[in-house]
DNA sequence: ATTCCGTATTGATTTCGATCAGATCGATGC
DNA sequence: GCATCGATCTGATCGAAATCAATACGGAAT
């Protein structure tokens, strides 16, 4: 019986989202809607454009920050996918998260002042880096900032405790497949025909299971109709389906 | 052979946190460390004061809050302990935290602006109420407070991310006894003779165990001489061979 | 094309912790 | 004291996912 094949994703799908305009931010940047949203005026987007240092690109496999060093600063994603992971005394590493464009990457160092983790690109990337000193001093005089820094933090923490919870295998699979979708979604991508371009290793390491397993949950949803996946091209065929699923999971 | 038995802690180990007097806090508050520390005036030290609600006591088994209320408040635990709780659509309970005096309450409603989970006292509790917009508003003021906020966030945050990794059950429970007594430590209280207030379900539940699991596990390190333990009366005896079953789940 | 090598899939077996079942302990009320 | 009930502990069995092992795929270099 033949298995569903998706169609290739766009290959526009994952442009730089900057504009380019003077005082205006990346379409999809973190901060955005702290500041447009709350009608700021030029002068405060100023100062808060001027804080921002665009970095990049970063090639696949390079490190954007490692375990130890000395927290400095927040990293929006522009563009591309970044991991985070630590590494314990034995060497196992651990996949806390994966960043896609618009998402913040770094704020678990507030507390500790050194990076918990490394943030490894996992494809080309571009980051806007911002300075914690002077964007938290910013914040200060920009209550729409500081309380989305705060939302950033907090919406941080729902995600972690939901990969905390004990499920099996295939829910954690299918909630893996279906926040990705929701979250290009929110950053106007597509959120039903996407591409992993992190390893199966990663997926695996990421939800705490062996990358076998992944293999053999993936190959069951394809036969159930629920996904079309060739390689890393991955298209949901029955959101529904999927996210029923993850139900248990995702929902609380 | 005899297995050691710890000693009962005493009483007076879990006070109300407060020394009472007018513009001082809480000898445990989460926040001092925010404010005198930085060396506020009075007039802000009234600000933050004023802001709070001391409410309690609650008796074991009462909500805070409940999963969906508004988000209106974070609180600070002044005495007693608190487990905050999810359920998901099929009636499993899941275990997120345990609060000890001195630690703060309802940080990961922020986002959704509604509690994602229950707060439930397990002992006799009382807590400092602070309404989250009069504190951030507070916050833009006090630079020293909104850091205080984004450290007790990002703290939050490495918290999860220790128990969201995949370990062996015993380093689970290790860690969990060993991140007890530094957190009561911490607090002033001892580090080494504690009470579990919690019953042993739910500590199996949130180390995402099975109870029978986390008796068996308790009797095993008992019977390696790194604790005593009677009931809920708990005494680590050996720190260190504790920390090293622990240390792959926290040290990182 | 062919080789090479890292990644992914598929199959066989093992293992750790869950589940099921029963015993024991401890506090409370009669 | 004695009965009762919930919580905890201990033992026996089961099962989902890990591990071990081998094969297949796919892109890059020759």
């Amino acid at each position: 019986m033949p298995t569903p094949r998706p169609q290739r994703p766009d290959p526009r799908a994952n442009p730089i989202a900057d504009d380019g305009s003077e005082v205006r931010f990346c379409s999809t940047c973190a901060f955005s809607g702290a500041c447009v949203a709350a009608g700021y005026d030029k002068a405060h987007l100023r100062d808060l454009h001027v804080l921002v240092e665009h970095i990049g690109p970063f090639r696949a496999g390079e490190h954007i920050f490692r375990t130890h060093d000395p927290f400095r600063a927040i990293y929006a994603v522009r563009a591309g996918l970044v991991k985070t992971v630590t590494v314990d005394p034995e060497g196992n590493e651990q996949v806390l998260g994966f960043y896609l464009p618009g998402e913040v990457v770094g704020l678990n160092a507030i507390y500790p002042e050194h990076y918990p983790c490394d943030a490894v690109t996992l494809e080309t990337a571009h980051f806007c880096r911002f300075s914690f000193p002077a964007i938290s001093a910013l914040a200060a005089r920009m209550p729409g900032l500081q309380q989305q820094l705060f939302r950033l933090l907090s919406k941080e923490l729902g995600m972690t405790s939901l990969l905390a919870g004990d499920h099996a295998a295939e829910e954690r699979v299918a909630a893996f497949v279906t926040d990705l979708g929701e979250r290009l979604a929110a950053q106007g991508f597509s959120g039903t025909r996407l591409r992993l371009s992190m390893s199966r290793v990663d997926i695996a390491n990421y939800l705490r299971l062996a990358a076998e397993t992944v293999s053999r949950i993936f190959t069951r949803l394809r036969d159930q109709g629920l996904i079309a996946l060739e390689g890393r091209d991955l298209e949901i065929l029955d959101p529904a389906g999927l996210g029923a699923l993850a139900r248990n999971v995702r929902e609380r």
